[in-house]
DNA sequence: TGCTTATATAAGCATATAATTATATTATAA
DNA sequence: TTATAATATAATTATATGCTTATATAAGCA
């Protein structure tokens, strides 16, 4: 993995989205219309954002009925690098708590 | 500091040239000049990078004679986050001492 | 002083990026 | 089987980015 590599991963990551999303999936996996309600953004633009992520393979879906659940990668190549900056930015957890205490959280089995 | 100033500074150093200018930075400091044989860039494309490292404050500049020297500035509140990340790359001190030997090193006092 | 070297800045252009709108897919429920 | 909910994809558009070319500034030197 030469220095091409890890730029393209800050790049991904430097996005205020992103790295937030990277942020939230540190607690656990999210589905898509959490960050939707999270973020107050469009359906398609929350997509096109895990698309990027996806892409790269940073983290991992998994369907569970109409929804499908998103989760950092721990085995990805990168994830130490991924992790090293998760651990230096502000914990995303309260935005969790948040959607919790309204009632949006989907947590299905 | 919020999660945009973070984002912001991953997108700064997501290009391949500016992650690879800190990580030489990490090494001591380098002159422009230096910057335009190691990256074999033209001169105003490495200054307009430096530009953008500098305006956040990430790196110093030093004038000693007819060149400016660049640093990495340890006391950014940032620094931690920047550390944890060159310290995630690969090192770039093979560049200089390629560059050493081609006898192109501006090492002045 | 005028020439050269090192560096910075500004303008222009081509490409990349992130959002929106519209549509497609997949699963559930009536 | 039709309707609805969750998600994905595609096309479009506006903005951001990185490079080039041209020019400016600043220091050293003949």
């Amino acid at each position: 993995m030469n220095i091409h590599t890890y730029a393209n991963l800050l790049k991904l990551l430097g996005d205020k989205t992103r790295l937030s999303m990277m942020g939230l999936l540190h607690h656990g996996e999210c589905c898509v219309c959490e960050f939707v309600e999270i973020f107050q953004m469009s359906q398609p633009a929350i997509s096109q954002h895990l698309r990027k992520l996806r892409d790269v393979g940073l983290v991992n879906e998994r369907r569970k009925g109409q929804w499908i659940f998103y989760s950092l990668n721990q085995t990805h190549p990168l994830f130490p690098m991924v992790q090293a900056i998760i651990q230096n930015i502000p914990d995303q957890k309260e935005r969790l708590e948040a959607l919790e205490q309204a009632g949006l959280r989907i947590s299905c089995c």
